[in-house]
Formats: C-alpha cells, sequence, structure tokens
DNA sequence: CGTATCTAGTGACAGATGTCGATGCAATCG
DNA sequence: CGATTGCATCGACATCTGTCACTAGATACG
C-alpha cells in the first residue's frame, strides 16, 4: 500500500514562486505507520470503541454474557466485533467453563496513545 | 448503528455458577463513541496516518506539492485521503494561488489521544 | 488570449466491512 | 445420555473503501 517516506525534491514547479519550503520528515516509517493504523481501524467502530471503554474501565475481565445485551446488534455481530479487536492485539479472551472472558491487552493502545500523545 | 448502554440484568443463566458480577459501567455514550471513531477510522490507514505524522511534525502548513512524492499513490488518491482527513475534523486547507497547504486542528485527535490517556 | 500547472472531483471496480440468521461445538445440567 | 446454554463461525448480502485514469476549475505564465 505504501513506501518508507523519503523527501524527494519536486521537479516541476511554476515559474514564478517556489510552493513552499522542502523540508518534510516523517519520523513513523511504514511499518510502524502500518501497526498504527491496524489498531485505530479496529477502534474506528462505536461498538468496538465502547467494547474497549467497558473492558478498560471494568480493570478486570468481563463475560460476553454481560457485554451482549449492552449492545443492539446480535450476539454474532459482537462476536464478531470481539475477534476484530482480538485480531489487532487490543484484548484477549479466556475461557472458563461455559462462559468467555475478555481483557485488554495494553500493548496496542499504548502505542497509538503514544503517537497521539 | 448502537444506543447509549445501559446494564441489564441476564435472564438465562446456567443453574450454577453466576458468570460474573453484573456490574459493567461504560462511561462514554453513544455521541462521544461515534466522535471518537470516526476519528479513529480515519486514522485506520497507514498512508492518512503518516500524513497526519508528517503535517504534526512539521506544525505549519505544508504543500500538497510537497505531500505527493511521499506516496506511492497517485495524486487523485492522495486527494482522497487528504478529503477524508478533513472530513474527520483533523485537518484543514488553504489555499494560496495554485497551491494547497493542509495543517493540523488538534481538537479531534486530542479528544481521542485523552481518552485513551 | 492560449497554454501549462496544481488540486479536487467523477466514475469505475475489486475487495473489505458490518450485519443478520443459521449452524456448529463444547460444556453443563437433569 | 439428551437437552440446553454460551460463544464462535459460516454464508449471504448490501454498503463502504482504496485505488486508478480521466476530467474539470482555478490560477499563473508568456
Amino acid at each position: 500500500m505504501n513506501v518508507d517516506l523519503q523527501l524527494e525534491p519536486k521537479t516541476k514547479r511554476a515559474a514564478g514562486a517556489p510552493c513552499c519550503e522542502p523540508v518534510v520528515y516523517p519520523d513513523v516509517d511504514r511499518e510502524k505507520a502500518t501497526r498504527l493504523a491496524d489498531v485505530a481501524k479496529a477502534l474506528g467502530d462505536p461498538i468496538r470503541l465502547q467494547l474497549v471503554d467497558v473492558l478498560r474501565k471494568h480493570a478486570g475481565k468481563v463475560c460476553v454474557c454481560e457485554l451482549v445485551p449492552l449492545f443492539d446488534v446480535s450476539q454474532s455481530t459482537l462476536s464478531h466485533h470481539l475477534k476484530k479487536l482480538r485480531d489487532a492485539g487490543i484484548v484477549d479472551s479466556e475461557r472458563q467453563g461455559l462462559w468467555a472472558y475478555y481483557y485488554v491487552l495494553p500493548g496496542a493502545i499504548d502505542e497509538l496513545a503514544g503517537w497521539l500523545g
């Protein structure tokens, strides 16, 4: 999708004034950008964002059976959202008998928070 | 897509152990979640995330003609990404003659950073 | 005035996403 | 064992998204 950023002097330019000083340097490379964007994308849905909010505020492990009634979507849809969050490394789950408990893995969120900071 | 969260006691439960303490309270309502998710979604693409990174680090207004050569996508694609960022309230632009200069509006990002904080 | 340049917008298209109902599967209960 | 419960997965479907080539507008140059 993309490459590492590098500054390349423009060749075409109107004869008159220069458009701007050509000093634009990035310091987030493609890999880090992809990682951060994946986390941001996972948070880019109101339901998933509220899920993470609930899990963070609870500061423990929350049963899926507690989460489902909080949202106006089907159980399968919620499970799909939880899987997205798992795939992004934002949460993880643990089964205990018949129930599944979800909790936040702070690492992924912290990196994004650090960049936004 | 969603509603305000409210705790609703579950009715079905296996006869045995309760699944968990029914105290899950959210404190991000639907509106705020939607707002935060929109910003996160806008950052959920590596190119857009790097664009914001460059604009933030530059701490000024950057010409589009400087941004285009930094990425391996066509000019129209980059313009599309910039529009997404504008629509999300993350950046704004200003024309000066033939050129367009983009800059970051810190508000939207700050709210997300605050929530992640 | 005619031409070149920069940026935004359009249309098209393949692939991803959010949603649901139905199904599968493991574990628990009776 | 058979029935039930909680969660994940599957298939389907409409919508959204990222990308490109092309075009349109505006501005500057000669």
